[in-house]
DNA sequence: GGTAAGCCTGTACCTGGGTACCGGGTGCAA
DNA sequence: TTGCACCCGGTACCCAGGTACAGGCTTACC
């Protein structure tokens, strides 16, 4: 009674069931016991991790990175790393930033100076090439 | 003499010579005029095309979306298309800076909070389920 | 006319994060 | 015991934007 199958794993945590084989195989969750039909019979905190997976994921961490994130954590190690990466991501999300402000400041020259074709602007020192 | 290979576009353009087919094929580059043996003989513009694609895309657009600018710019019609494109992309890079900043601040309570594992934190309201 | 570089088509593969389909086996309840 | 929902493994497919490879032909230069 205290295990659960994979479709009732996969509505709680709000995945698909597809989703329950795929991280299996990319090793963000343990291969459950099986019965003895070979059908899995997850533990319950199996959509805790879940639900965590999905949070790391929105955070902007790839899924390798969630699993070494699952690993390092669950060697018991009380390493800073969790801290660490967190930092570094926030690098990354502020470099994503700039680009998008500097993306966003083109796309507004192009609407201040009128640009009218992408391949024959009429208007002066058009923005678009440059 | 006026016309140019393909690995001449390319190299000129600063792309790879495969992608120049690829683009032939999204209907993003017309297709050239070909030697009497089947190879292609690319029209000079074609390299300024190109650059102005790589520029597009820069700003964010996808290559179906500069095949449609194109497209629309080349029927000669004197559209605000691009500009009322560039208008909406400005909202989907607003809309993406916005999922950042929330990102940005998520990951630094991560940080202060002193969150120290992705499964089992011992850091009071951990901020990364919520 | 030989030879090497370059180009041709078609097809397969890559990244990342899944999703869908197929043919067959299981689990559970009536 | 039968019916049906559910699950199994394996494989293929999706998005975007390319990149790579194989086997064969063309072009250019000496």
């Amino acid at each position: 009674m205290t295990h659960l199958r994979s479709g009732q794993v996969a509505e709680q945590a709000g995945v698909n069931p597809q989703t329950l084989r795929y991280y299996e195989r990319r090793g963000l969750i343990a291969e459950p016991p099986r019965s003895p039909g070979g059908h899995r019979a997850y533990p319950p905190e199996t959509v805790d991790l879940l639900i965590v997976i999905k949070a790391a994921q929105r955070l902007g961490f790839t899924l390798e990175e969630v699993a070494e994130l699952i690993d390092t954590g669950r060697r018991g190690h009380p390493t800073p790393d969790l801290r660490a990466r967190a930092k570094a991501k926030i690098a990354e999300v502020d470099a994503r930033i700039a680009d998008l402000m500097t993306i966003r400041t083109t796309l507004n020259q192009v609407v201040t100076a009128g640009c009218d074709s992408l391949t024959d602007c009429t208007c002066p020192d058009c923005p678009m090439v440059t």
